[in-house]
DNA sequence: ATAATAATAGTAACAATTACTATTATCGAT
DNA sequence: ATCGATAATAGTAATTGTTACTATTATTAT
């Protein structure tokens, strides 16, 4: 059974009033701000638990995990030079996951697509 | 200056014999049997030199980082359960990354696709 | 063959994440 | 509202994946 709690709600409105993708680090010292006596493993816990009730995405890549808040698929941009990762607003593409089923043996659910290359700043 | 090792000869050789995603640990065993004081140390400075000289490709998933030695472009499925990384033969996508260009006000140089799923053995 | 130096093995250090434990907060039943 | 059961937390220790360090070995140009 699931209960409630402050820190949960606060971990989930901090990622969702951000436009980048922080990582469990980054929440945790926004967050210590508001809540001193906050612990990073509570940060991590409550990330990882509502990545897996899909409430929020987990981003793997070099480096530490980074999280986002928006449930839709959408696509990312990551700088191959600083590694930040930022949304791009790339048209979903339609139907490719019943097209790629055919060339699986295994059973295809959602996909991930990142571009890479050099942000703005690293330019 | 770069020179030869034999270390680097075998750890390319033995990725690019193998059609699964290894993880540096997996390729450290699996050559251990043939030079018994190979270092895991070895491995991963090696694979980071031969994916930042773009001869193999490194994939950061959850858990340990996958290597790759296929250099063209292609497309990857990801269990959700195993975590276990395979190709897929989905053709890629032809000019996506010029369309992208304009969502971007980064320099956009290449794309990864990853399809995400059940393999056939979580199934 | 020699000298310069890149690469190695082995180990220590590090960073990101998870596990553990005693305490606190939540919530349903009274 | 209080109580009891237990989920969640803070704080810390442990684990995992990876990189850094150092003395020794291997490679290559001369």
């Amino acid at each position: 059974m699931i209960k409630h709690s402050k820190q949960r709600d606060a971990i989930l409105e901090e990622l969702r009033s951000r436009k980048d993708h922080p990582t469990a680090e980054e929440l945790y010292f926004s967050l210590k701000a508001d809540y001193p006596n906050l612990s990073l493993g509570t940060v991590y816990r409550n990330l990882n638990l509502l990545s897996e009730e899909s409430i929020i995405l987990k981003i793997s890549s070099d480096g530490a995990d980074r999280f986002d808040a928006t449930k839709e698929n959408h696509y990312h941009f990551r700088c191959m030079e600083c590694g930040k990762i930022s949304d791009i607003d790339f048209p979903v593409i339609d139907n490719i996951e019943n097209n790629a089923q055919k060339f699986s043996d295994g059973k295809i659910m959602t996909h991930e697509l990142m571009f890479v290359g050099l942000c703005k700043n690293c330019l």
